[in-house]
RNA sequence: CGGGAUGUAGCGCAGCCCGGUUAGCGCGCUUCGUUCGGGACGAAGAGGCCGGAGGUUCAAAUCCUCUCAUCCCGACCA
């Protein structure tokens, strides 16, 4: 294995599959499109998923699990929901060394399974609303792959909930919109773009899809998270009816949500740079490495007695550290290693501090390097460890701002799209003008953000006044 | 499914055009010694049906045919 990794000036995508391997995420799979995810990526995932485990459940969602295996004709169910997902089905015809009488598809996504269930779950208004999330796993058939971005199979969670009335179904799509966002920049320390997608760009099935959209390091958007106000589409195609408190008979609201372990790829083309990735603290599986220093058995202990109090401490504290107590590698391999696994915070403690009682401190993120006593490290390293994830957000922050162009007319948006990075503009454009934008500049609508500032300008496709804005970009 | 490329040690590659000793190199791995504050050094080792099948030839990693697989570029997608 050779040193470093490509740089991302020579080439970013080459960038981001040696980081993938040399901070040991993971590594490919015996089965094409399919990986492995190693300890320190799943660690990561882990703490993504504990994360947003506890926001789905403090808004009022519990956790179940539906199998993996759907009979064929559930998926035929729902019109657009098959026409969206039908390419890209893996199904399962045989079982038991015999050919099954229907074939089995593995679930691309479980809203038809979940709505076979909840039509008989569901009677009355007194059983909404239902609010079910799931952790799991699912396989999309896609042509082409890259490690987290789109593999085969991947990791995620889907939210599925069924409302009494059309408001409530919508407001909990703002709501779990809202919650990603909320995560992806206080944990992810990653600035996202709220909106909705224009009917090219919904979900098969879905009435109205909002996203998160996030600027990755060679400025082009990477949709994060989804959330769905799915009208009464499914409720109709698995005939889910309530009846409300006027004694009528009613098909139930939803919505549906997720995120997926695209997210480990969010987070390292959001920070990562030539020397590996860099976490954020928040989710970082370890928060601060020690690197212990020593020459011989006597160095060892003396070091190692100091390095025990630190590390007493910082338990304590709930900082998540880790001693790299490997002795088969030098000192300057540690660093490295731990750079290019983007650990937040690396001390290093070598004989010359047990003297003083200092620690050496290096920060991933910006590079800082520096020695500190013992005791003021201890004291400050919560406080340092929120300031970094806040710096990192900021940085994220106007590093797409500085990206982000507002553009008047076509040849702006092509210039635009050409030196990469993200164009706002006014838009007042049909679902045709938006594919042929698409196919000849390779950008597309990202999303109409939630926050418009109301004024009024002239699309810059179609020259018609409008308030709408919108956000184009290349897209991973 | 269209276009391009590649399969040789765990990984990355050379050798192939122009067939000919025992198939090399770097990293990694093993053992020993010296090292250890930014990817240590030396010595000695281990590791290969040259993707698979068929053919041409006295002789094939090398030439021919078929096949399988993977990667990159396009249309689809979290």
């Amino acid at each position: 294995m050779s040193k470093g990794v490509t740089p991302q000036s020579k080439d970013y995508s080459k960038w981001y599959t040696d980081v993938v391997q040399k901070a040991e995420l993971a590594d490919y799979s015996p089965v094409k499109g399919c990986m492995v995810i190693r300890p320190y990526g799943y660690a990561l995932w882990e703490n993504i998923r504990n994360t947003l485990d506890a926001m789905f459940k403090a808004t009022g969602h519990v956790n179940a699990y539906f199998p993996m295996l759907i009979p064929e004709s559930f998926l035929k169910r729902e019109a657009e929901h098959v026409e969206g997902f039908a390419p890209e089905l893996a199904v399962v015809t045989h079982g038991g060394g015999k050919l099954l009488e229907e074939p089995l598809v593995i679930r691309p996504t479980s809203e038809t399974i979940i709505w076979s269930m909840y039509k008989k779950w569901i009677n009355s208004y007194r059983d909404l609303p239902l609010l079910i999330n799931q952790w799991a796993n699912v396989v999309r058939w896609e042509m082409r792959t890259r490690l987290f971005l789109r593999t085969t199979e991947f990791l995620w969670q889907e939210g599925h909930t069924a409302h009494a009335s059309e408001k409530e179904a919508r407001e909990e799509a703002y709501k779990m919109i809202d919650v990603y966002r909320e995560f992806a920049e206080s944990y992810m320390a990653m600035p996202v773009i709220v909106g909705k997608k224009t009917e090219n760009e919904k979900f098969a099935g879905a009435v109205e899809t909002y996203s998160i959209e996030a600027m990755m390091g060679d400025m082009r958007a990477l949709q994060s998270g989804t959330s769905h106000y799915l009208g009464q589409n499914f409720a109709k195609a698995f005939d889910v009816t309530f009846q409300n408190e006027n004694n009528e008979l009613e098909y139930v609201y939803a919505s549906s949500w997720g995120v997926s372990t695209r997210l480990v790829g969010a987070l390292i083309m959001s920070h990562g740079d030539d020397k590996g990735l860099i976490l954020p603290p928040h989710l970082a599986p370890y928060q601060v490495v020690i690197v212990p220093i020593y020459r011989d058995a006597a160095g060892r202990s003396a070091v190692m007695s100091f390095v025990n109090q630190i590390s007493e401490s910082l338990a304590k504290s709930a900082v998540r550290y880790h001693v790299d107590l490997r002795d088969t590698v030098s000192p300057g391999f540690k660093f490295n290693d731990w750079e290019m696994k983007g650990v937040p915070l690396r001390l290093e403690v070598g004989p010359r501090d047990v003297e003083t009682g200092n620690v050496v401190l290096a920060r991933r993120d910006n590079g800082e390097k520096k020695s500190l006593s013992k005791d003021s490290f201890l004291s400050t390293v919560t406080a340092l460890l929120e300031s970094i994830q806040k710096e990192m957000f900021q940085k994220r922050k106007s590093f797409r701002e500085q990206n982000t162009i507002d553009i008047r007319d076509y040849e702006a948006l092509k210039e635009v799209i050409g030196k990469g990075g993200f164009a706002r503009a006014y838009w007042d454009g049909s679902g045709d003008d938006e594919k042929q934008i698409q196919e000849e500049t390779k950008a597309s609508i990202r999303c109409i953000p939630f926050e418009q500032d109301g004024t009024e300008g002239e699309c810059f496709y179609t020259g018609r006044k409008t308030k709408k804005r919108v956000i184009l970009a290349k897209a991973y």
